[in-house]
DNA sequence: TTAATATATGAACATATTCTCATATATTCT
DNA sequence: AGAATATATGAGAATATGTTCATATATTAA
């Protein structure tokens, strides 16, 4: 059998990093509020106190979800004096998240 | 602004049920174990003992697991006698493993 | 420099997760 | 029925996770 061009993942074995890799990326995807903050920032960018209010969570919060996806690199931000604002950082991630959340919602 | 016909998710708010199965899907993908084990089954089905051998794991584990992937519906096993085959059940979950898992290695 | 505002960080706590071990259940064969 | 094999299950332990609280840091304005 002929492997095709693209290469399907099914051909071959899952190392160590890309496991890790895959799994950190669907573990930021696995908690609600994750979730609702990137979906949240599928928008448009929000400060962090945005976020908490229109989230109805606590600022201290919404600091560590945002450090949680910053290391992961699914968010970014720029400063505005004192105010930072997010905003996404991975499309494939945010595809996948919009992709699942249609799934989701046609049940 | 007019909503598109296939009402993109952004528009929409996530209700609490959308909520709990997008986070309880990507939880089934979040931990390397099952992440695996549904590479493994995106082959062919398997046993539960075959699976344990193939990834080094034990018997009870990869039981354990099993019952979490087939509580969410993503695999489905047939019996033969005294072996319970089991194979994935779910397509688009499927679907956005492999895309992860390539995403993954694309890095 | 001091005050005010926005955000980040560390510790502690409660809960969740995943594995192992022992044992239970189910099926088949004799 | 009893033995053998495959799988499931429950309890317990170790670790991970997510939140809150208190406090630290950074930027701006007075």
């Amino acid at each position: 059998m002929e492997e095709s061009k693209h290469t399907p993942s099914v051909d071959k074995d899952l190392d160590e990093e890309t496991l890790f890799i895959v799994s950190q990326t669907f573990k930021a995807l696995s908690d609600p509020t994750r979730i609702r903050i990137l979906y949240l920032l599928s928008q448009k960018e929000y400060s962090v106190n945005e976020i908490a209010e229109k989230l109805s969570l606590g600022q201290s919060a919404v600091s560590h979800q945002l450090r949680f996806l910053k290391n992961l690199r699914l968010v970014k931000y720029r400063r505005a004096g004192t105010t930072l604002y997010y905003s996404h950082d991975d499309k494939h991630v945010m595809n996948i998240l919009k992709q699942t959340i249609d799934h989701a919602r046609h049940h």
